[in-house]
RNA sequence: GCGCCCGUAGCUCAAUUGGAUAGAGCGUUGGCCUCCGAAGCCAAAGGUUAUGGGUUCGACCCCCGUCGGGCGCACCA
């Protein structure tokens, strides 16, 4: 189903004639007294042509075929076309609405593959509150994506090599205490190479005890393979309790130990190519002097001028890094999805990070680098109420287990405050899809560049832009749908829909929207886009609940309002499924 | 020092990327339950969009400067 913009686009594009590349001509109006949808195309080419804009409007106007769907079409403001549609064609479009299984989401014109890379917590360590973002984000992203009807490859890159596991191979062999790891393998293996690590700083002895062991796993020592593996084997586990209560799924997780053996020969074709050379006993890629010194991310300013700013591909003690696991990656991606899109989600510290990766890439394999779209989706940080990064009391890191957990917990009290009669099972099913989907909520919404700050307060509370608002419209719906069935009814959908009422008329042109907002929502790899609009929405039908009545109405218009009903449930489930939030059928 | 990001109502956040009179929630004030869930709705008050310039029919948005805050700047990912 094609979008209401869209379809008055083609017909201004039919009547413009050359719209000289411009685009983005309907948006909808920015107040109801202006219509339903507006275009600033007459302004925008008026301002390209040095002409008249209300002249032009004017002009498009009166070759504008649009009859069929608006009441009105006005001129307003500097060259505004206003468009106000037919209500009898609105209530159509409703109707073919709820007959689409992807509610006026439209096709892609081309179906693309893409690669989300999301989430990536480390291997041996407790998943924390810095994880939410990327996890978040990159499966409301892939969901999107998929719905909309692309091919969507979640890849979880997991960091499961690397210096660390020096560290954790000595304190696993020295310090392990096996029964603190069968309680919670986690903590006993963060506590492990915390000990390590702060007596890798007094004690030279077993700063290079911990090297020794990183030299023999990466030669291939059997025991320190095994023990390797054995940490991967505990944290994945781990990974797949948390990602379970998430609702969470990945197709691959393939992490950077799975790059290894590519690396020699990126830094190997990076060296012949002449694109990396080496610094300081490093292997450095340096600008190669093509772009705009503002621009290249590999130059830097300084007092002096413009100095390097190298990517290291090899550390001077022969090592890779993660720019050539990224680089390797890359590779790999290509050529095992050929992706017209990798989309990463990381914190916004590591753009200069990814300018470079990509940057090195373009020249490194170029035929490759044209086919796709390399884009960073980044991310602000979470703080606590200080305005500082959120920590627990005492100042650690907030774990994601218990973050979970005592989401549910305080979830489950406001229920049973509500609803004290409801079985202890149900409550708790309930505080367990509030809970969480508050977390996801209260993180999806915001505009994702930018921080925001935690608050249990309102991320639960049951007013304002939160998840148990949404919920709330979407139980109140299917009230209605029970006490229904209760009175002995039998709903028959397919009823006509009405519009008469003012605010039947906002709630359906309300959820005629959901289609070009889901469709918006890529343009920018923005949620909050579709946060915002379910806000809207929920409000919206709020409106249209106390004006109406439903199950009271008159014959004439029950019917019709029951179908408002159920599409709005339907909008309103759909819509926060795919940012990753379940409803319940009563809270 | 240089770069990136942020600065919007007392607080927490929006604003469909240059569109019309900058919107919500919390808090404050005042209304609405003999009526489908008041976990709701309606209304009032609250703004020089940090600040000074510029660009144009039009700027929270783009450009230049200033002031605050965060982050990043070659061997950690």
């Amino acid at each position: 189903m094609e979008t209401i913009p869209f379809l008055l686009e083609a017909r201004l594009r039919a009547a413009v004639g050359d719209a000289e590349g411009v685009d983005l001509f309907v948006t909808p109006a920015s107040d109801t007294r202006f219509g339903d949808y507006q275009s600033n195309v007459a302004m925008v080419l008026a301002k390209r042509r040095r002409g008249n804009p209300r002249a032009l409007a004017q002009e498009i106007l009166e070759r504008l075929a649009v009859e069929d769907v608006c009441a009105s079409v006005e001129i307003a403001g500097a060259g505004f076309l206003n468009f106000r549609m037919r209500r009898e064609w609105l209530e159509g479009r409703l109707e073919q609405l709820r007959a689409d299984a992807q509610l006026g989401v439209p096709e892609p014109s081309v179906p693309r593959t893409l690669v989300v890379d999301f989430s990536s917590p480390n291997v041996a360590k407790p998943m924390h509150v810095g994880h939410i973002r990327s996890t978040f984000l990159g499966d409301a992203i892939s969901r999107i994506a998929a719905f909309v009807g692309h091919q969507v490859v979640r890849d979880n890159h997991i960091g499961d090599w690397g210096t660390q596991f020096g560290m954790l191979l000595f304190g696993w062999k020295n310090l392990l205490d096996r029964g603190a790891l069968e309680a919670d393998p986690l903590q006993e293996m963060e506590r492990i190479y915390k000990e390590v690590s702060a007596r890798c700083k007094g004690e030279p002895e077993v700063l290079e005890a911990a090297r020794a062991e990183l030299v023999k796993l990466q030669a291939g020592d059997e025991e320190n393979r095994g023990l390797w593996r054995e940490m991967i084997r505990l944290s994945q586990g781990q990974f797949d309790d948390v990602y379970g209560r998430l609702g969470v799924r990945f197709d691959v997780t393939l992490g950077e130990s799975f790059y290894n053996e590519r690396l020699k020969l990126v830094v190997e074709q990076l060296r012949e190519l002449g694109i990396a050379s080496e610094s300081d006993g490093a292997m450095c890629v340096f600008s190669d002097g093509k772009r705009l010194p503002e621009q290249d991310p590999f130059l830097i300013r300084d007092k002096e001028g413009w100095r390097a700013n190298p990517a290291l591909v090899l550390k001077s003690d022969g090592a890779a890094n993660y720019t050539t696991t990224d680089l390797a990656t890359l590779q790999y991606r290509m050529e095992r999805w050929t992706p017209a899109e990798i989309i990463y989600v990381t914190d916004g510290r590591q753009q200069l990070h990814f300018r470079q990766v990509f940057a090195i890439f373009e020249r490194w394999l170029p035929e490759l680098a044209a086919k796709v779209r390399l884009s960073h989706v980044w991310f602000g940080a979470i703080l606590g109420e200080d305005g500082k990064p959120f920590k627990t009391r005492s100042g650690e890191t907030v774990r994601l287990t218990a973050l979970l957990d005592e989401a549910e917990e305080r979830a489950l009290s406001l229920v049973t405050e509500k609803n004290p009669e409801l079985p202890e099972a149900e409550r708790r099913e309930i505080a367990r899809i509030i809970g969480i989907g508050a977390v996801k909520y209260a993180d999806l919404q915001p505009n994702r560049q930018g921080d925001y700050v935690f608050s249990w307060e309102k991320m639960l509370s049951f007013q304002g832009n939160t998840a148990p608002y949404l919920q709330n419209a979407y139980v109140r719906i299917r009230s209605i749908f029970r006490k229904l069935v209760e009175g002995g009814s039998v709903w028959e959908p397919g009823a006509p829909i009405g519009l008469g009422e003012a605010a039947e008329e906002a709630l359906g042109k309300k959820l005629l929207q959901f289609g070009e907002v889901v469709e918006h929502v890529l343009v920018d790899h923005r949620p909050n886009l579709l946060a915002n609009y379910l806000y809207e929405l929920a409000n919206t039908f709020h409106a249209f609940y106390e004006a109406c009545p439903v199950l009271k109405a008159e014959a004439r218009v029950r019917p019709g309002r029951l179908e408002l009903c159920d599409l709005a449930s339907r909008v309103l489930r759909t819509g926060l499924g795919l940012l990753g939030i379940e409803v319940p059928e009563r809270m």
